[in-house]
DNA sequence: CCGCATCCCGTACGATACTG
DNA sequence: CAGTATCGTACGGGATGCGG
């Protein structure tokens, strides 16, 4: 067991405001995470996003994109012509984000190594 | 936009393991991540999980534990004796996601600096 | 004290069809 | 192309009671 000395206990009090508890409604979701790490490689348009996760269903996934934009993670910019055009982006906080994807992705990657799994 | 040298797009084809699905995938459930925090202060007791998350009810709470053990990430210790004693802890591979969980506070505090929230 | 079994409910999600 | 609307289902998660 590592040391437990920088390792406060922030979340005692259930009435206080929780890092730990806000980052994970942040990212409660089953495509939130997907979608800004798609778009931490670059901006994206809808049908990209749709052919990159396709176990998305159009509706889900506007929904969260949705609920992204309200939490400030992500911008979305539209161009008035037709056909229509829609690029979505990491907003400056969802900036801020991409070391966390980062590090998400490294541990992932050790423990698919350590049990390899099948299913995605 | 940062660099995109090194972002690779690990996900393009959905087949493949994906190292940012299965991670979002085994963090999902509404109070796998404070668990985890919780135990990476310290080993606690059932009742003492109960007690730092009071929304959880206790089946909720068993559920998510045990899928947690299942994917490796925390251990039980059983005590034998009346009244019973459970200590869960993390595993060898739940004491390095808590970098993760570490890089999550950081920048939930972050965030909530930018965006002075309410509710937990 | 631990925690499973059961019941119940809200909602997250997926599929499809339709609009600008 | 980029959604919205609607519907049906599955699952997550809360409450309670019992049993070890």
């Amino acid at each position: 067991m590592q040391e437990l000395v920088n390792r406060p206990s922030v979340c005692e009090q259930s009435r206080e405001i929780c890092p730990i508890k806000i980052v994970s409604k942040l990212i409660s979701g089953k495509w939130k995470i997907p979608i800004l790490w798609y778009l931490s490689q670059e901006k994206r348009r809808f049908s990209e996003l749709q052919r990159l996760m396709p176990g998305a269903s159009k509706g889900v996934l506007s929904k969260q994109l949705n609920e992204l934009i309200n939490d400030h993670l992500i911008e979305k910019i539209v161009y008035d012509q037709t056909p229509p055009k829609v690029e979505y982006s990491l907003s400056k906080t969802g900036e801020s984000f991409t070391s966390v994807l980062d590090v998400l992705k490294d541990w992932g990657e050790e423990y698919i190594k350590e049990y390899q799994q099948i299913k995605p």
